[in-house]
DNA sequence: CTTTGGGTATTCCATGCACGCATGCCTTCC
DNA sequence: GGAAGGCATGCGTGCATGGAATACCCAAAG
């Protein structure tokens, strides 16, 4: 095969008609193109460069190789300018991971301004559920992920490294003819008669069921519904209620109404995971995100324990 | 920039996703496939594999330059392709040049040959004067020509070699209603009162004058017309004769009739032109020129002086 | 015919890169 | 705890590659 330095050799050649400027162009010596050129049309299987008094001129072998040249050497050209734009965080690829209710509201935002302020870069978004994120991340799969700390704790593997983003509330979410619904702040224990939905995926229970018992009753469980969508359309229905994150409530649905919670409303922490060695376009990501976080009605920075309000203020 | 070399390795790696399967495919041992995958990433700018307990996996970057590489791989082998078809004469591009009347009959047979026996070779044709085209040949522009010796004895340069394909003459061309129409052979002295027409470029009066000058007298020239199709479009419409090489009468117009010339016919060779060291397909091509040659109507082959007859029986 | 100049081919030699071998170290699995 | 699989590393060597000098070739000029 052809060494990538033949091929600027044969490029340099072909472009100067002459062995020696193309070797003032390399840096070589005369002799070592003229003994370069040889070995490669031997390798070639015959002439390149048709011999003249003064210089040389391809072949038609040449010509057909010289063509390709040129696209291979700009072809490397580029992979050397995509490795440094990845390095730099400017350019390559991102693989974004996040949770449904991330996916609303934060995600976007951020995705957006980061578009801005780096437009080389080419993002890609999965959706998916924290445990799930994890194991993307921890495989390569995904580049940086957006994961809550609830349920479970969030055992994340020492190669995943955590930074909080925010720390959000719940609030219910009630049908718009709710008998609730014109109060300003909502009693847990005024539900302890209505039906809940609750999520179907494992674990999504547990927010539910630890909330009311803070509030001293179990919750009678109606309905468990896997998406979002669906989830918000059965309470718009008046088929129940239900417990909304305070990301969910940007493009809320009009026939919703949210309403924070009276006694201490049940918390959860949003980080940015990252592998142990990120991708400089990952890290700025998450820079980003955390940025994006501390403008989220509703939510507050991780470290201080404010209390939410909403609607907000 | 990176050796091909290293390309095949970082294909041989991220396909199998450990270094000592590299190493076994491409004949090396382990340490040669670590050390040089470690080089690689010190001029790649970051890792490229992330080591894993069993094996290693691309990083984002390196999954970068693999995407690369592999066309980057794939575009060299081709090449070689190419190179060996050329060397082969089965495959590559092969640029032929010819005068007019050479592309009237016997280029076009001979490209349809050619074109059947090699298949994989693609042809290109430009049109030119015997001069222009020894030129371009000279100079490597194109690979094969057709030319004539007439006029002016082809002086051609010490790096192209002639092949004799064929010797033609030429007939008068009359329109259909002359006079002298209805004779199978004209005596060209019974046209030393008619208006010649003739070509406008350089040289091609010599032809006329010469046969003219052998039958006793100087013709009458009226007209200098450029291109083939006009010369016969003013012969046809009765404004004179012409002289037609034996060559373009396949294909002629209806309304003109072709008469050999009774008195020592002007006569001229038509050559296959070949650089010193032709490709390989203009060999072949040659080759088939000569073959076709051989079939042309009213020509003769070149070293016998046998007389042609028109029209041939 | 000789000279000169621009260009390529060839010979000799030094250098350094890259590979193989042997070994070390880490992780996982039994 | 031992064994095995896999990557990293230190050392020695051979071959490829480039430099310097020179021979060679051709064309144009004197």
């Amino acid at each position: 095969m052809f060494d990538t330095d033949a091929l600027r050799l044969i490029d340099a050649v072909a472009r100067l008609g002459s062995f020696t400027a193309a070797a003032a162009e390399l840096q070589y010596t005369q002799s070592a193109v003229s003994r370069r050129v040889a070995a490669i049309e031997a390798r070639a299987g015959g002439p390149l460069f048709e011999r003249l008094p003064r210089g040389v001129r391809l072949t038609p072998a040449g010509a057909t190789l010289h063509r390709h040249t040129r696209d291979v050497l700009e072809r490397l050209q580029r992979v050397n300018e995509e490795l440094a734009a990845i390095h730099q965080g400017t350019g390559g690829r991102l693989r974004v991971g996040a949770f449904a209710t991330a996916n609303a509201a934060l995600v976007p935002t951020a995705l957006k301004d980061y578009a801005r302020e780096f437009p080389g870069v080419d993002t890609t978004l999965v959706e998916g559920l924290t445990r799930h994120l994890v194991d993307r991340l921890d495989e390569g799969a995904i580049d940086v992920a957006v994961v809550s700390d609830y349920p479970a704790g969030l055992d994340t593997p020492p190669s995943i490294v955590l930074e909080p983003l925010l720390e959000e509330e719940f609030l219910v979410g009630l049908p718009a003819g709710h008998r609730l619904a014109a109060q300003e702040v909502v009693d847990l224990r005024d539900l302890r008669d209505d039906n809940w939905i609750e999520g179907a995926r494992p674990g999504q229970n547990l927010m539910l069921a630890a909330a009311c018992a803070t509030a001293g009753f179990t919750p009678r469980v109606s309905m468990r519904v896997g998406e979002w969508t669906g989830k918000l359309g059965f309470v718009a229905a008046g088929l129940g209620v239900t417990l909304v994150p305070a990301l969910a409530t940007q493009g809320m649905r009009p026939d919703l109404v949210l309403r924070p919670i009276a006694q201490q409303a049940p918390r959860r922490t949003v980080f940015a995971a990252l592998p142990r060695a990120p991708l400089p376009a990952a890290r700025e990501l998450a820079r980003v995100l955390a940025g994006a976080a501390g403008r989220m009605a509703g939510c507050t920075t991780p470290s201080p324990t404010s209390r939410a309000v909403w609607p907000p203020a």
